[in-house]
Parts: C-alpha cells; structure tokens; sequence
DNA sequence: TCACGGAATATTTTT
DNA sequence: TATTCCGTGA
C-alpha cells in the first residue's frame, strides 16, 4: 500500500537512498531557495519529506551546521535528524537545531551582554514560575478582600498568554478571564512583581526566553544580521502551533537568506490556548511573498472510509486551506459510533472490544484509547485493571515535574546558586518543623548575611528545626565535591524525607537513581539544571527502567500527546457534546474551532478501526445541565459513512 | 506555626 | 489519579 504507481524511484533526489516520494513530496524535497510552506494533511509524509530534504541539502555539500531545524520537542528533532542520518550519513546528526527554546536559550547567552542581561540566567519551569507567583501574590495579599485573589495556576496562564499573543495583562483579563475583570489592578500588580523578581534573582521563564531572543533580534541589528547569516536554510516543523514571537523570531532569522521552510497542518492547530495562532500558517505567503505552497493530501495512513469521515469532520472548520486527504487503499471497516447506558457501560464495551482485537492477532500496542481531557480515562483504567490489560497512560505529569525529582533539582539548585529564592523555600519546608513562615524568615536572614549556603545559620532562634537544618547544610555544603558526589549527597539526605513523605517512595526512589545516572553525564552543575528545565529526559513519571521491560501495552492518551502518532485500532471515549466539545469551549468560536480540529486530530489516528463511544445521558453537576447528544462534530453523519450503534446492559 | 488527614475537584500542557 | 484545599489538634 506505500508503493503507488506514479512514484519515480529512479528521480535523482530520491534515487540515492531509495525510499519512495510521491510528487508533492518530491517538489518539497527538490525545492532549494526562496520561501517555501508546505501544507501536510495527517498522515501525508511530513517527517519522510523533512528528512528527506536535510538529506539532499547534505549531501551536496551544504555545511550542516548552516542548516536550522527547529521542532518543539528535542525527541522530534532527534528522530529526524537520525533518520535523515541512516538515509545519508551521520553527517545529518551535526545538523543544528532544537527546540525553539533551546535555541533562545543558548543565543540569549551567548549575547547576553547586547540586552544587559546576564550570560548565567537560571531558567524557570512552570512549577518553579508558579511557585515565585504563589510568593508574590502572597506579599501583595495585605490588604482585606471581598474575594480570593485567583490561584496561581489561573494567574500563570494568565501571565503566559499575554506573553504568547503579545498582549498587555490587562488585554488578556478583560478578552479571557472577563469574570476576574474586577481585580485587574491586583493581577497587574503581581504580575509587575513577579518581571521585577524574576530579574532581580536572574531568572527566565520559558515564555522569556522566546521573548527575550525576539528583542534581541530586533533591537539588535549587527546579532540578527551575525546569527541570520550563520543560517542557510531553515526548516520549522509543526508550524500550525508556533506563536507570535516565534513567527516573529522566524521573521528576523530570515534576514539574511530567504532560505525557510515551514511544514505544518494547520488544521491540526491544537495550541491556541497556549498562544500558538493557527494563522501564521494562514499568512505564511503574506509575511514572505512569494512564497511557494506545497500540499500533501495522499494520506499513506488510514483506511478510505476513515477518511471520507475525517474529511467531512474537517469540513465543518470554518477558516482553513480547504484539503481533502485521499488514500489508494481500497476497502477497510467504517467507523463506529456507540452510545452506551452509563460510563461504567462505556469501560466495559471498550474493554470487550479491545478484547476482541486481541483475539483476532492485534497486537495492544497498536491499539489507543483516546480522550479530551486527562481524567476521561480514570473509569476506563480501573476496568482495564480489573480485567488486567497492561496499558501506558501518556500525557499528563513529565517526569521532571513529579515533587521528588523537583525536590533533588532544587537542593542542587541551591548550590549552584545560595540565593535562589524559590528553591530555598522548597527544601527548607522539607526540613520538619519549617512551615511557609520560618522558611522565610530564614532565607530573609540568609541573604542579609551574605555568606552564600552557610548563611542558612545566621537566624538565631530556629530552636526545634536545628536538627533538621544541620543536616540540610551537610547535604549542600559541597561546593567542591565532583559532581556525582553531591547529587550522592543530596539524595542521601533526601532519602528518609521522601519515605516520610510518599506511600510509594521505593517507586520514586528509583527515579532518583535514575536523575543521578543522567548527572553523571554532566561535568557541570548549571549545564545540567539548564537542560533539566529545558530538555527534560524522555520519559514519563511511570515509565522507569521497570514498567518499560514490557513495551506491549494498551496507550491511553489525551488527544493532545497523540498528535503525530497513529495506531492501527483507535477508540475515542467520552465523545459525548459538553465533554467533547467541553461545555467550557462553547462560550467562544475560536474555542470551539478548535476543539473540532482537535476531533479531527483524533479520528486521523486510526489506520484500521476508528469507534468512537459516549455515555448516552450524563448530569453535569457544575452547569447542572443534562448532556445527551453525541459530540456534534460527529452528530448527523449518514450511516453509510459513521456507523451507529447502542450499548445497554 | 506546623503537621496531618480527609474531602473535593478536575480541560487540553511540546517548553 | 493525584493534587490541593481546609479544618483540627498539638
């Protein structure tokens, strides 16, 4: 089925390395100069046409160094790059590239000094940002309220959005979160405090560092001229989801070679509420004219009756490149949609049907349980366990966000720099009898003192804590030792407060075994935190040397950590209207366009069997509503095309 | 001021 | 599921 006729094996681009490119991918991978966007429909080959292209460019000679690729993800990047390696050579590997973080990050350094910043800025991940608004807010909570001032998770993303769209605070309370309208003032006021101390203990956020590199290219004409020519050619991936500043930074990167290629699908824009604008995809051609377009519409995935409802389902998006995918794959079962008494009924059909997958020779691990949001899933787990089917749940915690790893990080964090507000506070309240106000009071002490970690004892009465910090300040006072050693020091230390702690602690305790396996590759302490915030080892909270020995498990996923992945048997629960589309996205068109992409995204998933099932009647408590309808990006859909079917008891 | 336990609650989360 | 919130007792 990948061998259609017109295919040109002998082409001279393809020829050398034998892999097949229909036309269209074809013309993306002979195209050399100028702008180019090309619009890759799901499962049309983008990866294959990318790597491709880094490969022909290599193999004439182009310097890889000279070629850009940015992703979103490091584990992205890498597969590329690998694969453009085994089509040529390991030369492909030298290829630059990254993250669009990981980039801003080291270019910010190296021209730190052109914005007045300083080279060593240690960098903020969303727990740690979080964590420095809880304390702003806090401080500024003085005055009497009618009402709570918001959480900060709400005033994070508040924060993040304004810096993803290039909006003012303000902008974005009055546009987003219209019923906090009435305490702009104070959200404002954190969020001035949480930029002054964010610059006062030099601190980047992830949001700074886009924003930050944009300035700089920007204000800076002789570094955008020096870093724009020390790039030939661009590629940018997943181009759908990039924001403002990214296409800005793009824009600026350019200003040396016109040479940029973005690949993208911008009916799978599942950002936006992140600040990614499905537009940039949209005004490609109008920011660099002249711009070629590319489609890749011969899907090389799914079955033609999956398409033909993926196709309608996108049809119902209002703003897109219209494109209608295809496959020369003849035959395939139609998708399935099955309404089910309750959602306990809903678990045990997918449960059975899954079952019935198996028994036919499929293996689990080509089959997903998708759904919108993460805790869809938690009825559906609780079967699956009765029943004892094996099953990886992805999306959700990384790794590197899970408490313990960030507790280890922040007593590392704490030598690499005696003054880092944030970490103090979280290991001191580690330490027993230090509660939010002695923690405090300590660090307040400590850095009037001025003695970097052993100002920890420059506070006179801590009386029933004593104990607990003397045995903290032998833990980090290790300015000297290698490396290993005083990740070794820290987790000793760590160890008995971790079973106090967590019921599980044998569980993370090997997580942390694992942390000082990955310190050991480091020479340097700030390298290692950098790329701890920045490119968090692969791997998930669950998924340690133990569970990954059995790699045949059932995927439950949120439709979101699914993007790019396929699957030859897909099942969609809770497509039930008010759970998908969520009641919270119908306020807002832009929402709801959205959320039918993320639909599409999900139905493109399946090679072979798509069924998609709800709960026929659900009470939602909090709208106080009844929901009973199908998802409505499914609803009404002949049953030539979308099967359907009823489950009872 | 701190620790602890039970209850409530939950969009999505590449960096 | 797992985090966070809140009340209680020490």
């Amino acid at each position: 089925m990948h061998k259609p006729n017109d295919i040109c094996r002998t082409h001279a681009v393809t020829g050398a390395w034998g892999e097949a490119l229909n036309e269209a991918q074809r013309a993306a991978v002979a195209h050399s100069e100028g702008p180019l966007l090309v619009i890759a429909g799901a499962g049309s080959g983008k990866t294959r046409t990318l790597t491709h292209r880094v490969a022909r460019l290599v193999a004439e000679g182009v310097h890889p160094a000279t070629i850009l690729l940015l992703t979103f993800t490091r584990k992205a990047s890498q597969e590329m790059l690998q694969r453009a390696a085994r089509l040529l050579d390991r030369r492909c590997e030298r290829v630059s590239g990254g993250t669009f973080h990981s980039f801003a990050n080291l270019k910010l350094r190296q021209y730190a000094s052109k914005m007045g910043l300083s080279p060593d800025f240690g960098i903020l991940d969303r727990t740690d940002a979080e964590a420095l608004i809880a304390m702003i807010r806090k401080e500024s909570d003085r005055a009497p309220r009618q009402r709570p001032l918001p959480r900060k998770n709400t005033l994070a993303d508040i924060f993040s959005r304004a810096a993803n769209t290039v909006r003012s605070v303000d902008d974005v309370v009055f546009a987003d979160y219209p019923h906090l309208s009435d305490q702009t003032d104070a959200i404002v006021e954190i969020f001035h405090g949480y930029a002054r101390s964010k610059r006062e203990h030099r601190f980047m956020d992830y949001d700074d560092l886009l924003v930050w590199f944009q300035r700089l290219l920007q204000e800076a004409p002789e570094v955008r001229q020096r870093i724009s020519a020390s790039y030939r050619y661009i590629m940018v991936d997943e181009y759908q989801d990039t924001n403002r500043i990214q296409a800005d930074i793009l824009y600026h990167l350019t200003d040396a070679n016109r040479n940029i290629m973005v690949v993208g699908d911008d009916s799978q824009s599942i950002y936006a509420f992140r600040g990614a604008d499905f537009r940039n995809i949209i005004d490609f051609p109008k920011l660099f004219a002249g711009a070629r377009v590319i489609g890749l519409e011969e899907n090389y995935r799914s079955t033609q009756p999956i398409l033909n409802l993926t196709n309608i389902v996108i049809e119902r998006a209002r703003e897109k490149y219209s494109k209608h995918l295809f496959t020369r794959t003849a035959g395939g079962a139609l998708p399935e949609l099955v309404a089910t008494v309750d959602e306990s009924t809903q678990s045990v059909f997918v449960v059975e049907q899954i079952q019935n997958l198996m028994a036919c020779g499929v293996r689990l691990d080509q089959i997903a349980v998708l759904f919108r949001a993460s805790f869809h899933s938690f009825d559906l787990e609780i079967e699956l366990s009765r029943q004892g089917i094996p099953f990886v749940k992805v999306g959700g915690f990384k790794f590197t966000e899970s408490a313990h790893i960030k507790d280890v990080l922040a007593h590392l964090r704490v030598i690499a720099n005696p003054y880092d507000r944030i970490s103090w506070y979280r290991i001191l309240q580690l330490v027993e009898k230090v509660g939010p106000r002695s923690a405090q009071s300590i660090y307040e002490s400590l850095v009037a003192a001025k003695a970097g970690v052993s100002g920890l004892f420059s506070l006179k009465q801590k009386g029933a804590a004593m104990d607990g910090l003397k045995q903290l300040y032998r833990a980090i006072d290790s300015k000297t030792m290698p490396l290993v050693e005083m990740g070794e020091a820290v987790v000793h230390y760590y160890l008995p407060i971790l079973k106090r702690l967590f019921d599980d602690h044998p569980k993370r305790a090997r997580d942390l075994e694992q942390l000082l396996g990955i310190l050991e590759r480091y020479r340097r302490l700030d390298r290692f935190l950098t790329d701890m915030a920045l490119e968090p080892p692969n791997i998930s909270a669950e998924e340690t040397l133990y569970t990954a020995a059995t790699d045949d498990r059932l995927v439950l996923s949120t439709i979101h950590s699914a993007k790019g992945l396929e699957w030859q048997s897909v099942f969609v629960i809770w497509a039930l209207d008010g759970r998908f589309p969520s009641l919270y996205a119908m306020a807002r068109e832009a929402d709801m366009e959205e959320e039918l992409r993320l639909m599409y995204v999900a139905a493109t998933r399946a090679r072979e069997n798509l069924c998609f099932t709800y709960p026929r009647q659900v009470w939602d408590r909090s709208m106080g509503i009844l929901l009973n309808r199908p998802s409505r990006f499914i609803d009404s859909i002949p049953d030539d095309i979308l099967k359907k079917r009823f489950v009872g008891i």
